[in-house]
DNA sequence: GTATGAAATTTCATATTTGAAATAACAGCC
DNA sequence: GGCTGTTATTTCAAATATGAAATTTCATAC
């Protein structure tokens, strides 16, 4: 059986596999500058960006929708970042299941320092384009993901 | 210190995380797919889909390459298909160094099943976009893969 | 109240992933 | 030949990731 498929449909396995490439060519950046020059890694900065501006700090769950990863994989990455004194797990009053994770002032500091440079990094790699095609990737992506399956 | 980028390059960054959110939901789509449905696992189909059309398999150091993931871990996968009888390692003439990697016939079969599906699936997530925007879409996102950095 | 089921998180086994170090083989150079 | 550096791969420790199962707590129906 060969797979031989129409010159449309042929064109939208491309594009996905351009997503796949150009995603993980920026990561393996990000991971290696992460590394590097702040000695971290990028779970972990995901984290850590997804509790910047949340004074409160968010649930582990939230946390996983948002990264979009389970969440036994938060719990392990948030035992690491506590273990850093980079966030910590406070209660949830009136639900005790639940607990927030919030980013120390340390950490605050520490995100605050990568995230400048992380900026940077983005705006290189998005350089090659010019503001109507990055709107229109953008709205791309965005009907990609409100796909229902 | 505050995060405030002007809105050019807020843009940008936004575009990142599209880029990043499309990218991790239509994997774990397919993650999910591939397990129920063909008792596999993501890793697993990318090594078979870089062997695919390759009669004469590829060196391990290619299939390191093409799926932009590092030596050890194409080793893992590659360990895990061969016992499960779906790639064989072939020496290479001429180098004792190196190995081929490829698909037993069991593999081929295997792996045609799940592609016809997995073409499938894809055209559902980029269903949305006309063929102009795919084009679009493809063209900025291999201008980014492009960039020196 | 008590039972039943749902929700939040952790734990666990396993697989994936990285990056560094180790191993082995190649290619030149002298 | 022997030396040196490079290439191809594996090995290893640690982190990341999944999905299932276990725990604990909550909410609601009875």
């Amino acid at each position: 059986m060969s797979l031989d498929l129409p010159q449309a449909e042929r064109l939208r396995l491309r594009l996905w596999l351009q997503m796949l490439k150009a995603t993980r060519h920026i990561e393996a950046e990000l991971r290696e500058k992460l590394r590097l020059e702040h000695g971290t890694t990028l779970p972990r900065f995901d984290v850590m960006a997804a509790l910047e501006r949340r004074p409160d700090g968010l649930k582990m769950s939230e946390l996983s929708r948002r990264l979009m990863v389970s969440n036994g994989n938060v719990t392990g990455i948030v035992d690491r970042l506590v273990e850093d004194d980079l966030v910590v797990r406070v209660e949830v009053e009136g639900d005790r299941r639940a607990t927030r994770v919030r980013l120390t002032n340390e950490g605050r500091a520490a995100f605050e320092a990568m995230a400048v440079q992380h900026a940077h990094w983005i705006q290189q790699f998005i350089d090659p384009l010019d503001d109507r095609e990055v709107a229109e990737t953008t709205a791309a992506l965005e009907k990609i993901r409100k796909v229902e399956t």
